[in-house]
DNA sequence: CGTATATTTGATATACATCAAAACGCGTGG
DNA sequence: CCACGCGTTTTGATGTATATCAAATATACG
């Protein structure tokens, strides 16, 4: 979202702003939708519960996107949203949104706009799990999230992983042992760079590089990697 | 979308009916977004063309569904929709939408649950992939496309499929030959039954079994087919 | 009927999961 | 400060589901 468009939203919906901690729920599964959320800092993640108990990493969100769509159809919410460390999110109960829509039809658009940009992001990731090989789709996870730095204007050239390598793991659909593998044989491909303090911390020297890559493995060819 | 909507729509926007047959699209990769679409009959596919050229089937679409959210946000479409069969579509023109929404809320709200569930649908696909073996994959795809026949009131004891082996796969993340494997599978276990003239009709003696499967698979355990 | 395309089935290869264990980091309490 | 325990990460050995390769069969279509 540009920064008029926050503005636009700050001054037309009075949104009620919330902090939260590390762990806190913007809201969590089965909770009745009443709200639409705008992170404003900090970042979220998504978990899925399955039948099975299984707690799974579905998605996960920055600065300027948008939280709670899935509540609009269902009536309640099918997942659990999730501060991954201290942030902000500016709340906006749906029943006022929908009367500020029709007075301001520049919110509305704006609604529309977010909705859809969230169905391509959405559209991008199945494609990446369907097509991509582990590594690639390690390489196309950091990337993707070194985009969504950019896109802020945060720093890149060293990005802080905010989630374990299980989490990492479920969310592109492999094991933490895997997710490992894929970054230790990057690293040893020049293509990302451990941190020298813990290996939470990675180093991408040229992201250009590393986009090159995902491109490279989705094309029939040669394994690269080992 | 119940019928009321669907009055309500046909009232409120004058949707220009088209009707198309077999391959012709809706709307075709990178064309400029102008509509929405609303499927009045049919069945469509959504294709992906990637940087390899190669196309993969990213969507299926019934009576009910609207075609073209993902070009609000880019301004053009990423994909192209075509027809599997004969059908038509109702198409509104997005600006024109956008005032008829100011006029009457209610179709604004539809419009939103539309996007709403079109997104929680994209996300159970996702699911899907990252956790389902093969055989519980192609069980779970029938048992969706059995449930979009029973949601719009059709014949639901033997369906037949639209598309190739080799169209279900991609869709499925996965090669023609698994997904005949797994056909043959389960209907070895009598989950599913092959009607005697090609195999391209397929009959589902009991849907429930089907979920059933699928639930089972998700869960640690055995390996069921053989 | 004959050719092209789709589907099935089999044999083999391989990417990834699983199982197992070691190394590392990190907080806690002595 | 160091020792201990616990969770995370890494690495290795092995197993297996699925892809790949190859060929036979079935179906559609001119």
């Amino acid at each position: 979202m540009t920064a008029a468009a926050t503005a636009l939203l700050e001054l037309a919906l009075r949104p009620q702003r919330r902090m939260l901690r590390q762990g806190e729920a913007v809201f969590r599964t089965g909770e009745p939708f009443t709200c639409l959320h705008i992170i404003h800092s900090g970042f979220f993640k998504l978990l899925h519960f399955g039948a099975s108990g299984r707690q799974q990493l579905i998605g996960l969100h920055f600065k300027g996107d948008w939280l709670g769509f899935d509540g609009i159809a269902r009536g309640d919410h099918g997942c659990d949203a999730v501060a991954m460390d201290t942030g902000e999110v500016w709340s906006v109960r749906y029943d006022h949104l929908l009367q500020v829509c029709v007075e301001r039809p520049q919110v509305m658009t704006l609604l529309h706009t977010e909705m859809s940009r969230e169905m391509a992001r959405e559209r991008e990731a199945v494609l990446s799990v369907c097509t991509l090989s582990t590594d690639a789709r390690v390489a196309h996870f950091l990337r993707r999230w070194v985009d969504a730095l950019e896109q802020r204007g945060l720093r890149t050239d060293s990005i802080t992983l905010k989630l374990t390598r299980a989490e990492i793991g479920d969310y592109l659909g492999m094991t933490v042992e895997s997710v490992s593998r894929a970054l230790s044989r990057l690293a040893r491909a020049r293509l990302i760079e451990f941190a020298h303090k813990g290996r939470r911390e990675v180093g991408i020297p040229d992201p250009a590089a590393l986009s090159a890559f995902v491109h490279a493995s989705s094309a029939p060819g040669p394994t690269l990697l080992q």
